[in-house]
RNA sequence: GAGCCGCUAGCUCAGGCGGUAGAGCAUCUGACUUUUAAUCAGAGGGUCCGGGGUUCGAGUCCCCGGCGGCUCACCA
């Protein structure tokens, strides 16, 4: 849409214009020096001394030959005074020609109003950003009350600038996802972990189940993947000698958009030698630990009016004890066509009726949305687990691991299968059920475990629904900054 | 991909059974020298998401489409 045909628009670009007249350059390139809103609040007033800072106008009250305003900055806000009778007539026509919105720079004196309000009374100004689109005008009382905020989703996640500058609870929300990464990297960076980065664009995708973005390599002529997941490079790391190593970056899964799912999500993949599992267990403990402290968080979260406690060691679960406790039946040890038969009879599609699917859905129909208390579920299916290495005791299943909270699947990690032979008969077999790989194995990953993979765990570990948690954000599109959305008409 | 709900001024929202489109904030004009959701008086501002249909007449009823939300499906 034109800029023009909106008459708040238009009503600013004559102001702009106006300014240009007069000799003023509504975008200036240096600021002044000042201070942080902040700072120039802890100076406190009645010492009299000249204070300069800067910042967006944010509200304006008139009082004829006064004018009041509130200007803030990501540091805070502090409300402006002008008088008439104390300003050169300069400024007080400049001053006209400011809206909300606009970014000034202001020096003055600080005093405390009848009102008790810390305030700067301005004796100079300049614009240094001319706002051109209006924002919309939130207003909190005394009482704390919001009024009039926005409310409109679509609105707020594609003009995420507006969301941040109006939501106070998302520019938090985002400060948090920021320091809980950072403490991720310190935590793993200080036991030697080294990072690394691997690619993104694939002519082979692995290590998950799910339908990646294709694209095409123009100068090959080769369609190309997304990778869907690290986990295959980050083994042939260990392989070659990085005996702790992670990734943390995106990963694309060309499926559905949930409360928990983004086509576009970031996933931290660390792998561990002379680990196993249980190794991962206590990683994993202590990254959640840790990145609750960067959120500021202590041994308990709120997450959507639940309580999680944080206390690690989290309960282990094994994965066919809770199935059959939960569902009253041994189905584990149901026939195929029997479990298809109680799939179906619970009202669960059975379209693709293999055993490992139907295990996986019985599953999160009747145990995760239990799952509320931080807990591993252990020792899953060989058939859901081809990654993963048998569980000794029992080959029919693995030395595997979820972790669940609030419901969420939040981690998944195992001990890495390193037997070349196994993991490529188990591969080849896969190949061979999913038509969209044609037969395709990664040979160069297989070549990493015929070389020797030393023993080693590993976990992924879902770093959007890891924020959500910690900042009690109730879908993934409240912490990704630029969720995906169809394009706007 | 399916079902349900929503879309009205820049923002938040009203619009009974189909009969000339409303409020608050924001904007503009005026008043006001310590206000703070400032206040008071006045004004302007609309492709009622788009298209089609029914009707003398559609924001309102019907159909198709767009975008969003929720739920489901898909996601080892």
């Amino acid at each position: 849409m034109a800029l023009e045909r909106n008459p708040l628009i238009a009503g600013r670009l004559e102001k702009l214009s106006a300014l240009r007249e007069n000799g003023v350059d509504p975008f200036p390139p240096r600021t002044p020096p000042r201070l942080p809103v902040e700072q120039v609040r802890a100076m406190g007033s009645g010492h009299g001394s000249e204070v300069s800072t800067s910042g967006r106008v944010r509200a304006r009250r008139e009082h004829g030959k006064t004018v009041f305003a509130d200007l803030s900055d990501p540091t805070g806000r502090i409300q402006l005074y002008f008088n008439s009778r104390e300003v050169s007539p300069e400024l007080w026509r400049l001053l006209g020609h400011v809206d909300l919105g606009d970014m000034i720079w202001v020096t003055g004196t600080l005093f405390t109003t009848r009102m008790g309000e810390l305030t700067l009374a301005v004796s100079g100004m300049t614009i240094l950003v001319k706002a051109v689109r209006p924002m919309p005008v939130v207003k909190v009382d005394s009482s704390g009350e919001v009024h009039d905020a926005v409310s409109d989703p679509d609105l707020l996640y594609r003009h995420r600038c507006v969301d941040l500058l109006l939501n106070p609870v998302s520019r938090k929300r985002f400060e948090d996802r920021s320091r809980i990464i950072s403490a991720v990297r310190a935590y793993l960076d200080g036991l030697g972990f080294i990072e690394v980065e691997t690619p993104i664009l694939q002519q082979l995708y692995g290590g998950a189940s799910a339908e990646p973005f294709t694209t095409k390599y123009n100068f090959l002529d080769r369609e190309c993947y997304l990778r869907i997941a690290t986990e295959l490079y980050l083994k042939r790391l260990l392989a070659g000698g990085f005996h702790r190593v992670y990734e943390i970056g995106k990963d694309f899964r060309n499926e559905g958009v949930d409360r928990t799912h983004s086509p576009e999500f970031t996933q931290l993949e660390l792998y561990e030698a002379w680990s196993d599992y249980r190794g991962m267990m206590a990683r994993f403990e202590e990254l959640v630990v840790v990145s609750a402290e960067a959120a500021g968080k202590g041994g308990e979260v709120v997450y959507q009016g639940r309580t999680l406690r944080m206390e690690p060691p989290f309960p282990r679960i094994p994965f066919v004890d809770a199935l059959h406790e939960k569902s009253g039946e041994k189905l584990f040890d149901f026939e195929p066509d029997r479990l298809a038969r109680f799939a179906a009879g619970l009202g669960i599609p059975v379209e693709s009726a293999a055993r490992p699917a139907l295990l996986d859905k019985l599953f999160d129909h009747f145990v995760v949305p239990g799952l509320v208390q931080p807990c591993f579920v252990t020792d899953y299916p060989a058939e859901l687990s081809p990654l993963a290495k048998r569980n000794s005791s029992d080959p029919r299943l693995t030395e595997r691991f979820e972790a669940f909270m609030a419901g969420i699947e939040l981690a998944n990690a195992f001990s890495e299968q390193n037997d070349p032979l196994l993991q490529r008969s188990i591969l080849e077999a896969q190949a061979v059920e999913d038509g969209v790989r044609q037969g395709e194995v990664d040979e160069e990953f297989l070549y990493a475990l015929e070389l020797g993979m030393p023993p080693a765990g590993g976990l992924g570990l879902g770093v959007d629904r890891l924020v959500m948690i910690l900042t009690d954000a109730g879908s993934i599109r409240d912490v990704i900054l630029f969720p995906h959305l169809r394009r706007e008409k």
